[in-house]
Order: structure tokens, then sequence, then C-alpha cells
DNA sequence: TTACGTTTATTAGCTAGGCTAATAATGTGA
DNA sequence: TCACATTATTAGCCTAGCTAATAAACGTAA
């Protein structure tokens, strides 16, 4: 284990991308792309949102998610509907379509995942299970 | 800790995309991109290679590889000289401006991870620390 | 040695996925 | 009412990957 902070930085950033870039080349099933997923899953968890509020949980700018919107949305795997007071905004909420869609594709997309985890030790699984919530505050602050 | 393979792959799915991306637009200094740094670094690491060499250990197609090569070369970062024996391939090595780039760079570029990192607890590091080399093996394989 | 298949690298062109700056539409408050 | 703020979109740029096609060099077998 590195040392310091800075060591640990190093090696944590190189790993990260690596595995990062590694998973997000799997594409098992070609329908929806990752931050398509992403953005249908926040919606589908967090509930009807508007267009800014789904921006700023995913952590891109409001462009970048309205290209994202708009693209599930002409997929059928989105709908919009009026906001009651304000008509700047608009209420996106995940269809049935969408909803399929989202279990499908995630238990498809983890299954490549899941089968390298098998290759690994229980003592490693018990080291990322650990890593996975302190990732999270680390993406998500 | 999820209690499956399949659940930990979803989460740690998820959350090593989100942690990159917060990573990946950390520019702390513009003169060079990820992409670029981690070929150099290969190469600054495992001595001179062919082309080939470094986009099989990159895991990228030899023609992203291409391009890559190609900004670092017109940025004096990497020279190429011929191959002694195959004239389709040329030798690839870091200059002693690369090499100072690298340096400079990497170190620039932990500084916004290690300053977070100082906000996680001892027990957060050693779990970030342990899997490392787990996900080092989850991406390199 | 010539011809054919293989390997290595490059070029061309596509897509996803992000960004900033500028614009449009709506809301809000002096 | 008029100025400012907020929300979303459009336009245009860049990175970063991919496949397909091409060019050049290599190796081998007739």
């Amino acid at each position: 284990m590195p040392p310091n902070h800075a060591e640990l930085a190093s090696a944590l950033r190189l790993s990260l991308l690596r595995a990062a870039r590694r998973l997000r080349a799997q594409r098992v099933n070609t329908t929806a792309t990752l931050s398509q997923l992403s953005a249908l899953a926040t919606v589908c968890k967090s509930g009807p949102l508007s267009a800014g509020e789904i921006a700023a949980i995913e952590r891109v700018q409001p462009p970048s998610m309205t290209k994202i919107l708009a693209s599930l949305e002409h997929s059928g795997w989105i709908e919009r509907s009026s906001h009651p007071e304000d008509r700047r905004q608009s209420i996106i909420a995940v269809t049935p379509a969408g909803r399929e869609l989202l279990t499908e594709e995630t238990r498809a997309r983890d299954e490549w995942l899941a089968k390298r985890l098998v290759e690994f030790s229980a003592e490693d699984l018990r080291k990322l299970g650990e890593a996975v919530d302190v990732l999270d505050r680390l993406g998500s602050e």
C-alpha cells in the first residue's frame, strides 16, 4: 500500500482510469450507451426530475445532459411532461420501456464484470466492496 | 458490502465510472491529454517500444495509438528511430523533454486527488490503497 | 524469383461524450 | 414595467475511442 497521499493518488489515478476505460469498452448490447444508462438509472431511482436536476446528479453540464436526454427521448425511454408552475422546465420520467431496458441492460452489462469477479479471491472482492463506498464519495462530492 | 458478484459488479461499475469522470475532468495543466500522458508513461516505464506494443499495453486499437503517438511526436515528447530488422516498425522512445513533462504533469495532476484524499479517514485510505492493486488486475488482464 | 498471404502502421471517417459561449424563454423582484 | 436571474437549448469545439480500407514491408512456397 502506498505510504502517503501523493503516491496513493498517483497509483489510484492510473488504476481508476484504466479500469474505467476497460469497463467502458465492454459493450455487450449496443442499444444504449453508458451515459444514457447512467442518466436513465438516475431518473428511475430518484423519480421524475428536471433536466437541470439530472445534470447536477450526474455531475455534467446542462448542455451535455440536453444531448443525453434528447437521445433517451428519441428512443422512447423517457417522456417529458410540463412543469405545473415553471414553463421553462419539463418533468422527465422513465417510460415502462425505459424501465425494462434498464433492468435488462444493467444485468447484461454487469455480466462481464461479474464473470471477471469470479476469478478473484474472496479477499480481493472484500477489498473491492470496501472501496466502492469510498469511491462513491470521491466521485460525488 | 454487496453480498454477491452481480451486485458488487453493478455497484463497482457505477462508482468507477463516476469517479473516473471526475478525475478526467481535472485538468490542472492542459499541455497534454490523459491518453497522451498514459502512453508516454508506458514508453517511459517499459523502455523503447514499437507502436503496436504500446497499443497492446494501453489496450487500444492501433489506429488510436497512431493518433496519440503523432501528437506526442509533434510536441517533441517522443522520438522514433528505425527498427534494425523490420522497416515497417519504428522504435519509439521518450525524449528528455517528454520525461520532464511526465514528471511535472503527473505531480500536478496528482495534486487535486491528493488534496481530496486528505479529507478522508485513515480507514478510507487503507481501503483505497488495498483496492488499487485489485483494480490494476481488473483493468489490465 | 515471383507471387501470395501476413503483419504493421497509417489514413479516413464515424460515434460518444464531454466542454464553453451564446441564445431563447420564462420567472422574479424593485 | 423593466432589469436581472434562472433554465434549457443550440452551435461549435475537443478528446478519445472504434472499424474499414490502404500501404508498405516481411516471409514463404512454388
